[in-house]
DNA sequence: ATGAATATACCTAGTAATGGGTATTTTTTT
DNA sequence: AAAAAAATACCCATTACTAGGTATATTCAT
């Protein structure tokens, strides 16, 4: 199930893009907004795993909002929504940590399509456009997100260890394992320790 | 660490178990008693998880005692410490659950050795006395321990769900679930829902 | 059909975890 | 040297879990 949050300065195409998809089994547009932070607020609120954002916007625009989404969020997928071939702002959302763009003027299938896309993780960039985005730093691939310290408090969550415990082997507060373990169920998109250690354990054999 | 329980009616005989089995460093004595039902309650205080155990006590005999403490604590290891070729009354021990049983007159190297084979969940048959213990039903192995409902609510543990997620998925009340987790926790001999939900995942990967 | 095992449900008090924060120090990168 | 990232620590209110119980229906086997 995708939970697209939108963002576009024009109303009334947020509400023919809502008319599109709202018939789409698989999509449920959680969360609309007029300029780049009002989407910080909702992807705070909502937690949206797909966002579709205008680049251009008022307040904060969309590079701004995606680099500041990706930093909070990594899991979050985000695709470009454009008027015009602006391939030097196309480029910048892309550094940013888009995970694609398509055109504001593609039919309704083309853009089921890029959402699906981006919302497994892969990436999507319109045929119509000419850029040489596939040649730039395409770094944001959301892996290695953890830090050392984090890894090693989820090997021991997944030892079945509580938060006491990790923090006295650790010699650190118990305050400093509830942060790490925060962080870490915010930026795997998690829902609690329950698939922390999930995850952890997951992890143990796939490694 | 084996954690060692000792009941026998003559204390006299406790304090030299004890002497002689304080300077072993991988067993900690941690509660004696002189009667059957004396054992159970230091049991259910001390958790031990391996019991040495005379057959003829006051109260409460070793056979009712081994019989009670596999019923609430499977795994707990029992061996059945005995003073003449009562071929009868071993037998009946190890029908109730006890894992083997050795003479009070054995040296204390086989003592020792007697503990630490049953620790290991394996049986030790003293040699110097005649049972047809092995043709008998040797049930007691500690498998399939859980039912069927428990195995269900063990799964949905090992899926990161909370309780109250269970209670809802299965249509029954979260206070049974909180039971069949309690029991489980018990009866596995785990320390709490982290160690649960570990044994859960380890046991789907390993079937 | 009687008894044992299982599954169900509730109680209480205490501990742990969660999900919002904020803030400081240390380390790393630019 | 300044900026960014990582690690550290704390607060608060709410929810979840724990560890003791008890108790009552089912279900299953003898």
């Amino acid at each position: 199930m995708i939970r697209l949050a939108i963002a576009e300065d024009h109303q009334s195409l947020i509400d023919g893009i809502k008319l599109l998809l709202e018939y789409e089994d698989n999509i449920s547009i959680i969360g609309t907004a007029n300029d780049g932070k009002e989407l910080l607020e909702i992807v705070d609120k909502k937690q949206p795993n797909v966002v579709l954002t205008d680049i251009r916007m008022p307040k904060m625009d969309g590079i701004q909002a995606t680099k500041q989404i990706k930093k909070k969020y990594p899991k979050i997928n985000i695709l470009a929504f454009t008027m015009f071939e602006q391939v030097e702002a196309i480029e910048q959302m892309i550094d940013a940590g888009a995970s694609g763009y398509i055109l504001k003027n593609s039919s309704l299938k083309e853009v089921h399509k890029a959402i699906l896309t981006v919302a497994k993780g892969e990436t999507y960039f319109d045929a119509n456009i000419n850029t040489n985005v596939l040649n730039s730093k395409s770094k944001n691939k959301t892996k290695g997100i953890l830090t050392k310290r984090q890894i090693e408090i989820l090997e021991l969550i997944g030892q079945g260890k509580t938060s006491r415990e990790i923090a006295d082997l650790l010699f650190i507060g118990i305050h400093t394992v509830d942060t790490h373990r925060k962080n870490m169920v915010r930026i795997l998109g998690l829902k609690g320790k329950g698939e922390l250690m999930r995850y952890a354990l997951e992890k143990k054999y796939k490694f």
